[in-house]
RNA sequence: GCACCCGUAGUGAAAUGGAUAUCACACCAGUCUUCGAAACUGUUAUUCUAGGUUCGAAUCCUAGCGGGUGCACCA
């Protein structure tokens, strides 16, 4: 459609020579607000200033030899052109057109673009893509940091597949490394204190990884007040590296694999399944070979007992790879996970979704594997987030101050709960639903924003339910089906090819009840925006920007609320019925789909 | 100190360089015998400051002010 719209805008302004000045430029916008019409072009206003003219006079004339080709039947589809404010030029489609694209929505033929297919795009087809995200360490807890960074990877590998991405899920961790010596450190201290004992197998796996977070912050704050401890918590950190101690190997399995169910547990809800799991006990592994073979050629260089990467050289800090202890760093197992991951199974594109705080470390280590793979340091792209921080501060789970992933889940579905008290569900189902509501609440708030910009969390203002939420969608969705439902009791016959704009017409003016009359149909406001979902993806897939669904999906829940509010849909007898039960599907699809995209879940009831 | 990111109603956010800066919460006033009130309708209020580029700036550039993050052996 707009291929044709963009010709005919050229055809118009060739007579002033001026099409080397417009090869390039954005000649075809989607006007915001949909009074401005379906499409609109700037054209006048950016060749005005060329040509000496003044803008708006120029649109007129344009505008002219546009209706000329309306008139010749070459701009089809195309209802009115009009000139508005600075010397826009606004195009409106035909009701035909947007009755046509309604109708795709609601085409659920194998293979047919409709239904739960509605929305995809073979931007990226067959390419393969990874995305890693959540990455939270083994031995340490799973706060909500690691929900924000989970609801976001979530989406954005979603909205991959749905450009026709074939989308891997890696989940990285950190298996080795200083919080886990300081875990030990902190057991063998609490065992010398308070004769503190290694949890029995029988314990709760909940109370198990509390056992885990409780030794973890107390070797943290201690050493922080003993530095003089530096040698203690080097020697754990090199037995766990080389798996020397034997008692200690069997205590780190045991609480590994806790850490590991645990995380699994909530992936469960958060609806999240990866591919596959790196750790850092294997990427330390590969990235110390590279680093050291990287010493020969030139790329790394020792420096104070260290060996380090000179970022300074590209604009970037200089950060040590290999401590003077022999240990890789975070930047070395960085070099190994990228070989690791290519080797595991080429890709196309990997992204890594982490927090903006570690922007400048991954920055040097990217930088670093530019020197030794540079086919594979093209394909590897960097996503961060902001953070998600309490209103207290910022989190740390060395001095306990953190709020779990667990917990606020919990906190969610127990407020989902109290307010579905009144509905009858049974309690399995209820668990359930509940649930979902509260992945929805923390999902939506995550992803309707920017994902640059930092979440300030209240843990005391709890999450919203109403307005613009994730509930509220759901909601919305509900309410939809359970019209659809009535309209199936009735007997509605909702036949997509029976629907055609010469009868829709006709019964607009024929139906006698007031109300009806004003109901949106083909043309109307719900419709044209119902048919810009598509477009909305793909927005979000090339800017990488989940919050555009969220947004978009929040306007079509408001204004099919307001059309539900002032219109009953279902009425017995009533000759637009079928018209407004197939609309009523279409924004169920919608709505579905997108939160689908989201990672959100839609309950049957709520 | 250096580097990167960010300053939009009382609060939290949105806005491919475009048209009257949008949405929600909160506040106030209404709406349940209808297909689910987790909803709807109405009211109030916003681009940090100073320059510049542009037909046009919340958006781009410069300076200032304010906030965040990162800057050598944590991740």
């Amino acid at each position: 459609m707009n291929k044709v719209i963009i010709e005919a805008i050229l055809g118009a302004v060739s007579e002033h020579g001026q099409d080397d000045f417009l090869t390039g430029k954005n000649l075809l916008d989607r006007p915001g607000d949909l009074s401005h019409g379906d499409y609109s072009t700037n054209v006048a206003m950016i060749l005005a200033p060329k040509l000496g003219v003044k803008p708006v006079e120029l649109a007129n004339q344009i505008l002219e030899k546009l209706q000329v080709f309306i008139s010749g039947g070459s701009l089809s589809g195309v209802k009115k052109v009009e000139v508005a404010g600075p010397g826009f030029i606004n195009f409106y489609m035909t009701e035909e057109v947007t009755l046509e694209l309604i109708k795709e929505i609601l085409d659920e033929t194998k293979g047919g673009s409709g239904g739960e297919n509605y929305g995809k795009s073979n931007l990226h087809n067959g390419k393969k893509m990874i995305y890693e995200y959540t990455d939270p360490n083994p031995f340490k807890q799973f706060h909500i940091g690691h929900l924000m960074s989970n609801a976001i990877g979530e989406s954005l590998a979603r909205i991959g597949e749905w450009s026709g991405g074939n989308v891997k899920r890696y989940c990285y961790q950190g298996d080795v490394g200083r919080h886990v010596a300081f875990t030990f450190y902190g057991f063998d201290l609490l065992k010398k204190e308070e004769g503190m004992e290694w949890p029995s197998d029988s314990m709760s796996l909940s109370d198990k990884v509390a056992f885990l977070g409780k030794i973890y912050a107390k070797g943290a704050t201690h050493f922080k007040d003993h530095p003089e401890d530096e040698a203690i918590v080097q020697e754990i950190n090199k037995k766990i590296y080389d798996k020397s101690d034997f008692e200690m190997n069997a205590l780190y399995d045991l609480g590994k694999k806790w850490s590991m169910d645990h995380f699994e547990e909530i992936y469960k809800v958060l609806g999240t399944k990866f591919n596959e799991y790196f750790f850092e006990s294997d990427s330390s592994v590969v990235g110390l070979e590279e680093v050291q073979k990287g010493i020969k050629s030139g790329i790394f260089e020792e420096s104070e007992g260290a060996i380090i990467f000179k970022g300074e050289n590209y604009g970037l800090n200089t950060r040590v790879f290999i401590n003077k202890f022999g240990l890789p760093t975070y930047e070395a197992k960085e070099v190994g996970l990228a070989l690791l991951k290519y080797n595991k199974d080429p890709y196309d594109i990997s992204y890594t979704i982490t927090a903006n705080e570690q922007d400048n470390v991954l920055a040097v280590s990217y930088k670093a594997i530019e020197q030794i793979y540079p086919e594979i340091a093209k394909k590897n792209f960097h996503l961060s987030h902001g953070m998600l921080r309490l209103t207290t501060g910022k989190m740390s789970s060395r001095t306990g101050d953190v709020v779990t992933g667990e917990s606020m889940l919990h906190d969610m579905t127990e407020l989902a709960l109290e307010k579905m008290k009144e509905r009858e569900i049974g309690a399995g189902e209820r668990k359930e639903i509940a649930e979902q509501i509260a992945v929805a609440a923390i999902k939506y708030t995550i992803l309707r924003q920017t994902i640059g910009k930092d979440i300030i969390f209240d843990p005391q203002k709890s999450l919203s339910f109403e307005g613009d939420s994730g509930p509220y969608l759901q909601y919305s969705c509900v309410r939809a089906k359970s019209v659809l439902e009535k309209a199936k009791k009735q007997g509605v016959s909702i036949n997509v090819e029976d629907i055609n704009l010469g009868d829709l017409n006709n019964d607009l003016n024929n139906a006698n009840s007031p109300k009806i009359c004003q109901l949106d149909w083909a043309g109307g406001k719900l419709e044209k925006m119902l048919v810009r979902f598509p477009e909305v993806l793909l927005r979000s897939e090339t800017e990488h920007a989940p919050h555009y669904v969220g947004q978009y999906l929040l306007d079509i829940a408001s204004e099919f609320n307001s059309f539900y509010a002032n219109t009953q849909i279902v009425v017995e007898g009533d000759i637009l019925t079928p018209y407004k039960v197939l609309l009523t599907k279409a924004v169920l699809t919608v709505l579905t789909n997108g939160l689908n995209v989201l990672g959100i879940k839609v309950p049957s009831r709520m």
